[in-house]
DNA sequence: AACACATTTACGCGGCGTGAGGGTCT
DNA sequence: GAGACCCTCACGCCGCGTAAATGTGT
């Protein structure tokens, strides 16, 4: 069964991010696409995948790319876990410290967005009463 | 009733943000200190919230400058309203709209952090189970 | 005079946008 | 040969970090 490959411009299109931006994705070690013998890149599905992950990272959270680099070694690990391929208990005390650090930013994010919610919404209750309000003159 | 100034390394120290970087918002124009005859800047504690604000904006949700530009100035919009200086109907819904966008924004942000949470907290429940596994050997 | 602040100006880095100049052909 | 792709530099902008040169005095 062979792999489907994708080129440069059509994973730009698939997940909307800009081919400079795949390219710079690469340089900084995210990605290793393989190459046709011109050094062509070319992308399976799962990079793809890990591309729409990277700009969810960057541009909904705001992480920056040494972040997510982080937070990729951080899933890795975790695969290694699950397969069996890591059985070292204090191995993985580690990874589980990790994985509670990164909610507690995750709380942190949880709460700003939380609190720009409430204001939304008590404004937008407002509005409807001032409405009404200046409807009755 | 005088009001309270500060200069800029108490406003750093109390913030967390570097001077340099306050000093940037300000010909970001997202802030316009007080100055005293000699240029020294002075801060009310009003700016001292607007730059924590920023910094909740820029590094929890990942902002940049000119979204929050936007954000700050719906804000205001919204000040307006909520004191009567705006009584356009239209102009209301406008602000409405802007809200509604925002929130919409807000949401999609809180999607990413849920899926997040959730397989962390996957990964953690699977690592006690493997834990325990290993310990029975 | 000296110290601890303040000011502006300017170059450098990360994360790209945007060509330029030149190969390849899904 | 002509498109429509691909490649690798390389310079420019934004959001600051980090001096450097200079002024002020909470």
């Amino acid at each position: 069964m062979d792999i489907k490959y994708y080129q440069i411009d059509e994973v730009a299109k698939l997940t909307d991010i800009t081919k400079r931006t795949i390219r710079y994705y690469e340089d900084m070690e995210l990605l290793k696409p393989a190459r046709t013998e011109s050094s062509y890149r070319l992308y399976t599905e799962d990079n793809i995948e890990t591309i729409k992950e990277i700009k969810n990272l960057r541009l909904k959270l705001g992480m920056n790319l040494a972040e997510i680099q982080n937070f990729m070694g951080l899933k890795k690990s975790i695969n290694e876990i699950l397969e069996g391929k890591v059985r070292d208990i204090h191995k993985i005390a580690e990874v589980k410290d990790k994985i509670q650090n990164l909610m507690i930013l995750v709380g942190e994010k949880e709460v700003v967005l939380q609190k720009i919610k409430n204001n939304c919404n008590n404004h937008l209750h407002r509005f409807s009463k001032i409405v009404e309000e200046l409807e009755e003159e």
